[in-house]
DNA sequence: GTCTATAGCCGGATAGAC
DNA sequence: GTCTATCCGGCTATAGAC
């Protein structure tokens, strides 16, 4: 990591931030909310962090570092192999890091305008066109944007059933929403 | 209506915030902001509404009306019949008030709280349950979650192509989440 | 490294003139 | 019916003591 310091309070503050983000969105939640979570006061939490959207920046840095290997690995494959690919990797990227997404999601038009996130729309329409085996007709972008959609709902929620099963249901109802043939 | 008097500003007030609050959001909108696209003070806002709160809550009376009507025809169905019936009505219901839907998701977790959305969270609970056709089946349940997200984050993208295809093109595509067979 | 105190801003809402 | 002026509150952030 940058920072050679591991005090620990970071990570107590990143955690409750996290939590607090996720259940009352980003703008919902004060810095006192997270510092009374913490048990600190709102001066303690900028001593660590810049201010609240440092705190929000270094949240959300492992899965957009994720989305970009994603990105990246499907530059690589072939128009039939990349359909496939994203589904997968899509699916796990949400389930990695749900409650980073249950963030995102809440103030998502506010949040991708931020510098932080440049690049982020990109990898998103590349990520749908992938979804979509890159091919112009517009019913495959739409349930390629069904896609999209759909998965991260279901992350959000909390379920009865074990991590395997779901990743392997959702990759299914993926697969059939997009009319993907088996390879 | 219940107010007797149309002064057209009420209308324009509406139709700003509607706008606003689908770009940035509830919370990201100020009464100031509404104001100055409508060209009056906030106090002539607060006028004509007894606040922020009262004018999303009016925005928001008919889509939830026209839920509480799908949720009454789908309860008068069979557990066959219901689940086709579910898709279409949801995709019509969100289509038809694509604008108010976009406010809804933006932050959906805090206002499903608000006591004028008393019911909401139920009548959802129900239509998932329609769109699983009744099964308590963990597999039906998630991909049921995954046709309630997917519908309206199409619906939120302008897309280049008519409404009656869109339709179209979300109702088979939903269908094949769900694995459901033709009638 | 964490606190108290406080500055400064912006939000929603009210009072009262016109 | 719409305005101006103002209040009060919560928010982020800073300054400085410990």
């Amino acid at each position: 990591m940058s920072r050679g310091t591991r005090s620990g309070t970071r990570e107590e503050i990143l955690d409750a931030a996290a939590r607090l983000f996720a259940a009352t969105g980003f703008k919902g939640t004060s810095l006192q909310d997270i510092a009374g979570e913490v048990g600190c006061s709102k001066a303690a939490l900028l001593y660590h962090f810049d201010g609240k959207d440092a705190i929000l920046t270094e949240l959300l840095a492992p899965p957009l570092e994720a989305l970009a290997t994603l990105d990246a690995r499907l530059a690589g494959l072939g128009d039939d192999a990349v359909q496939l690919a994203a589904v997968e990797g899509y699916v796990d990227l949400v389930m990695r890091f749900r409650r980073e997404v249950t963030v995102l999601y809440d103030d998502m038009p506010a949040l991708l305008q931020r510098p932080a996130f440049a690049g982020v729309q990109e990898m998103s329409d590349r990520l749908l066109d992938a979804l979509a085996a890159r091919s112009p007709d517009p019913a495959a972008r739409i349930t390629a944007l069904m896609v999209l959609g759909s998965v991260p709902v279901v992350c959000m929620k909390p379920t009865e059933i074990g991590d395997d099963e779901l990743r392997s249901i959702l990759t299914r109802s993926a697969a059939r929403t997009l009319d993907l043939r088996r390879a």
